[in-house]
Parts: structure tokens; C-alpha cells; sequence
DNA sequence: TATTGTTATACTCTATAACTATA
DNA sequence: TATAGTTATAGAGTATAACAATA
């Protein structure tokens, strides 16, 4: 008896967890953000770090690596290219000269805006199939998810 | 007039785009299938691997790449490690020599059977809050999204 | 010529240890 | 001593170019 060569690949193995569905959906999202950050030269990293810097003017680089759930390490070449950018700044705290807050330029704030427009346009063409319900059911369900890690 | 430091980061600002939350439930389905596995010496993609060889035996790895969304180049090694381990084997198509046909061995086939059903142990815990109906329009809503690439 | 699997390589994201300067 | 930021480094995951064997 040959066993036979396959044809086509069926996945319906992984399609029965859940979160195949929430990888593969977040796969496709983070890439269409992508695209919609080009233009804009920024990546995931630089665009979050944008947006929470211009939204918490001020704030220290071990908030926003909190914030954003990287090690402290690995923000320093992303504020260093925000920075070489002109679009946030490094403050000296006068009162504890260890940290930096970091605020946005006028350049930042704008390129913020503008950046944050592109996704939420991106974002509406995303959801043109979800009616506002359904969005919300959706928010609702991801955050109802619940990490068995302290079992 | 002093800036004042930041006491608490908000992310607000972020929280307003549904592929943040898509990303963030992501993440966190994604460490805790990578914390499931770890007893069996899987990784996310050999894990992925094993699945789709399991379930659809003979297929050639241009096919599992496609499959799972990856490169060629990058499949070899993830093929070499579940070779060297015996879980997978490739055999030589006699018809197009070129072309390996990946087969599971009966311990990968037991692996991946233990490893799936840990998967599905895991999927019960995170989903435990939410019922049939809201788990299905929960996938719904995720399938619904679509990629506006091809504008 | 085109395709399968492979090698070599590079880039991004992530994580840890150890340093400096301040506190 | 402890903390903020930094440096150096290492590990995944991913992507492309080029090669050998085969079609």
C-alpha cells in the first residue's frame, strides 16, 4: 500500500484552538500596521512609544518600558532614534538627576496625530464588517481572556 | 510654570484601536502556550509543525511552509530538530526526488496528541468566562476582519 | 528554465548581566 | 545599598540571495 503524497494542507487541527485565531488575526493586524506606518517611518515600537510619550508628557523611560512591556535595554535605541528624529525629548528631572522625562516635540505631537489618524482610518476599513456591537463584543471577549499563569 | 513628572502612564490613546487589544490577547495566548508546551521540549513552531505533519502526512516542506506562514529557508531547521528527536521523518518521494515527504513517527504522533490536548486544557482555562455562543462570535469576529492589502 | 531543499547572511525584537551616575 | 539609564551580548523569529540536485 503507497501512502500517498498530500495535496492540499488542511490546518483545521489548529483552527479548533482559539488562539490560532487570535495569533493568525494579530499576525494580519500588526502587518497592515506596518504598511500604515511606513509612510510615517515609524515602526511598532517608535509609533508606541511615540503615541504613550505624547500622551504622558513627562513620563520616565522605566514607565514607558513598563508601559509598553519591553526591558529598559531596549528602549534606549528607540527613544535614541525618536530623539535623533526631533519628534521627543530627553529632559533632565532636576530633582533626581538619574531619570530622563521625555516629552514630545511640536514635530512629534504632529507627527502623533497624524500617524494615530492613519490608524484608526486603517482601522474602520478593518472593521467595515463588525457593526459597533460587535466591535465591543470583540474588545470585550479579548479582555475577558484570562491568564492561568498564577494556577 | 513647572512640567509636572508623570505619576501614572496612560494608554488610553492606544487602548481606542482594536488591534491593540488583538495584539495584547495575542501575546498573552502566545507565552501561555509557549509555558504549555515547555514540558514537551516544544517551541510555538516546532509544536505548529508537528500538528500539520501529524495531520496531513506525506505533505513536501514547501507546503508546510506555506501552511504555516513561514519562509523555506526557515523550516529546515525546525524539520532538522523534530528529525533528530524522531518525532518526524523525511522520506524520499520516488516520483520527484527533489521533494521530501515528512511522515510523523509513532512517538511524534503521541507527542502531538499530548501536546494537543494540553492546548486544549489550556484553551478551557483562558475561556472559562466566556460561553459557547460568545467563543464562536469571538472567532466570527475575528475571521470577519479583513486585510485591506489589496486596495 | 523552474522547483525543492539547503546554506549563508542579515535584520528586528527580546532578554540578561554588568557598568555609570546618581540617590 | 538601590535605582535610572546605558552598554554589550545573545537568542529567537523572519527575510532574501544564491547554490546543488532534480525536474
Amino acid at each position: 500500500m503507497r501512502k500517498p503524497r498530500q495535496d492540499s494542507v488542511s490546518d483545521d487541527a489548529l483552527r479548533q484552538f482559539v488562539g490560532y485565531h487570535i495569533r493568525r488575526a494579530s499576525s494580519v493586524v500588526q502587518s497592515d500596521l506596518a504598511s500604515t506606518l511606513k509612510p510615517f517611518e515609524l515602526r511598532m515600537l517608535t509609533y508606541s512609544a511615540l503615541v504613550l510619550i505624547a500622551k504622558n508628557s513627562g513620563l520616565s523611560q522605566s514607565q514607558l518600558a513598563v508601559a509598553m512591556g519591553i526591558e529598559r535595554p531596549n528602549l534606549v535605541m528607540i527613544i535614541d532614534e525618536l530623539e535623533q528624529r526631533e519628534l521627543v525629548v530627553r529632559e533632565r528631572d532636576p530633582s533626581d538627576r538619574r531619570v530622563y522625562a521625555l516629552r514630545p516635540t511640536l514635530a512629534g505631537q504632529e507627527l502623533c496625530d497624524e500617524a494615530m489618524a492613519a490608524n484608526a482610518a486603517l482601522e474602520a476599513r478593518v472593521l467595515a464588517d463588525l457593526d459597533a456591537a460587535a466591535r465591543d463584543a470583540l474588545i470585550a471577549a479579548l479582555s475577558a481572556l484570562h491568564s492561568p499563569k498564577p494556577t
